[in-house]
DNA sequence: CTACATCCTCTAGCAACTAGAGGAGCAAGA
DNA sequence: TCTTGCTCCTCTAGTTGCTAGAGGATGTAG
């Protein structure tokens, strides 16, 4: 009903910006869609709806790659699903990983700072313990 | 002592590869160290105490920006570390958020997963979540 | 009639590297 | 002697996921 937006109101309904649907239509997330006699680009409902679930999965850190693959999936709902569930599992394992080594990083951190007597360069602990891993609890990085 | 070695034992005794180190000195975090009369780098372990400190500080997630500051203040010892203080807080404080923000997406990701019967595209949750946001507990992505 | 908004295309830039082309010098082995 | 292999050099272009800007067309409002 609503069908047939330009690329702006497609952006604002989105939350996508402008430059970024063109990038997503170049690159192949999104089909060319149709165009107006003055050449502008007309976005039905579908795509809006596209767009969205590129932000959504964009917005879990999903990589375009896999973004491409879901959308695949989603293109042809009588397939297994198995393949999109390996997806959001690789994903949670990306996730998993990045927060315990960003723990681990944060605890690093903080014995820096706190034991930072905010003198002079020559003593300070930050730069001590950057200057020496061996100061460092977590060997991991 | 065992000062000058060539780039390649340089890159093996950080741990950073040739062409980062290469990379490094073009954009002005390591001084252009001599060269040979085969003009071939000479690194002294002043410059590999540089290296170390950056990879270390990469390690922990700094910018090179960031890592420009602190080894400037690190060539200045007699200088405040208030700043090198601050530098590192401000990590702090990202690392804290992006620990936050990838807590609830792990949460999301666990949802969409667990929902997952692992039949049909048509009724998977992975993708009926990515498709309708209004389904998801967490709005803040 | 002019200002403004919206759209179009195309190119170039960002971070922080990484990969590859194309070339040189030197030592050890066949 | 020749060849293989190693290390080094410079330079350019690619990566990811956009973002910014140039330069131009068209429509509407005042």
């Amino acid at each position: 009903m609503t069908s047939a937006v330009p690329i702006g109101v497609a952006a604002r309904e989105t939350g996508i910006k402008v430059p970024t649907i063109r990038y997503y239509e170049k690159i192949g997330l999104l089909p060319p869609p149709p165009r107006t006699p003055r050449n502008r680009r007309s976005f039905d409902d579908c795509d809006l709806r596209r767009l969205k679930f590129i932000r959504h999965a964009r917005g879990l850190g999903f990589e375009i790659d896999s973004i491409r693959a879901l959308l695949l999936l989603q293109d042809n709902p009588d397939q297994s699903c198995i393949a999109a569930d390996q997806i959001a599992c690789a994903r949670l394992t990306e996730v998993e990983q990045r927060i315990s080594s960003l723990a681990a990083l944060k605890i690093e951190l903080e014995r820096m700072i706190a034991g930072c007597k905010r003198g002079h360069v020559r003593q300070c602990r930050v730069i001590q313990v950057l200057a020496d891993h061996s100061q460092c609890q977590n060997l991991r990085h």
